[in-house]
DNA sequence: TCAGGAATGGGGGATCGCCCCCATGGGCCG
DNA sequence: CGGCCCATGGGGGCGATCCCCCATTCCTGA
């Protein structure tokens, strides 16, 4: 085959979908006349950022879902270190949150997995020139769903502290300080967030996609 | 091509992952001389089932987390109608719940979607052929990682239950019992699971994978 | 400069969860 | 048939939570 014009990196956890996004990069006349080159592939965040500061690609094809490192902070480090890399995100998960982010994050491609990839497809080489396309499936859900409402620093750090199962009293001795204050960002939490329980604010967290990603459970 | 020997239908919730496979399998010589030809392809639990009970294909391959129906249920369902059929389950959760599950089901291929797929494509030749196969990394979990303990009918509804945010005011009202029972479920699970507080509860049950994932939060 | 938000902390009260006690009845298995 | 477990339900205590009140400090933006 002819030297492909573009070259990319693909960042995603599933061995099967890295080279199935492979072949479809490579395969001469599906997207590009010459296809895609695919320079490597990570299987988590910090080995995505890695690669790409390395070969500093025309694309980066990025799943949200990783360990170590979530597509967000993916896409910074990618702006950081290599400014002409295209970042076109893939992601199975649909919450508000994590989409809005995205797009206000600045990327250039956003793609639902579970919808048709023809759309995809035929978008890549508008992006690969300049172009910015979010899925209309993410459109419409960024116009529906009314946006979670933003939360400080110290509710994120508390919520994600929740989740993991620690008590007020654990909290208030893990950030230093005392049970009363973690106590009123309980409640700002759940006001925010319009619940009157622990399990109702885990439930909304999770569909929300208010978790920090990065962390596991 | 020639005529192929299997057929097969696929399920998954990502519809770029079902393509990759759909390539994997169809292409000749890499699994099967003649390749393994795709009859259908279904997006959920429900339309899987349909698939099987058309086609009776020699082979179904299936993701664990999907909408509307889950992963064992579908291969007993697929049991039932089409006793012929090769079930392999590919899937990106390893929790030691699930897997015993599957195991315990009698599924005829465990693979992981996240470790190299090369185990997958040498082993689906002996299993089209009759032959059982475990990923190696699957059998490791289940020989290292403790079983959860067994939890009972009403015990797994309360776990749900409480998942999806409801008070036990709130689950008796559901089940039609007195708050007081809920009350002793609640303490049964949280003795079993070694825990003392709701939130650890969840990040143990999310962790165990003893959710029913045919239901969302 | 001044209002507003974020973060800190305390008082207090109503409710709920958590866990101990107790009892009854049904099913299953050696 | 005598345990054993599951499911049912009640009493009661203690601590944690939820949510209201209040105040102070700092920082930022109009």
């Amino acid at each position: 085959m002819n030297d492909p014009k573009y070259n990319a990196v693909i960042a995603d956890d599933h061995a099967i979908v890295r080279s199935g996004l492979k072949d479809a990069l490579e395969k001469p006349g599906l997207i590009e006349p010459d296809g895609i080159r695919v320079l490597s592939e990570a299987g988590d965040g910090l080995s995505a950022i890695a690669e790409v500061r390395k070969h500093r690609p025309s694309l980066l094809l990025l799943d949200v879902a990783m360990p170590m490192a979530g597509g967000v902070e993916v896409l910074i480090e990618t702006r950081r270190w290599s400014k002409e890399t295209r970042v076109v995100v893939l992601t199975g998960i649909s919450a508000v949150g994590l989409i809005s982010d995205l797009v206000d994050a600045g990327v250039d491609g956003l793609f639902s997995k579970a919808s048709d990839n023809t759309e995809f497809y035929t978008r890549l080489p508008g992006i690969l020139r300049g172009q910015r396309h979010i899925s209309e499936y993410f459109l419409n859900i960024l116009e529906e769903t009314p946006k979670p409402p933003v939360l400080t620093d110290r509710e994120r750090q508390t919520l994600n502290m929740i989740l993991s199962g620690r008590s007020n009293k654990e909290i208030a001795e893990g950030l230093g300080i005392s049970v009363k204050t973690v106590d009123k960002h309980r409640t700002s939490l759940m006001q925010k967030l319009n619940v009157h329980s622990v399990p109702q604010l885990i439930s909304r967290a999770l569909k929300e996609g208010l978790i920090d990603p990065s962390k596991e459970l």
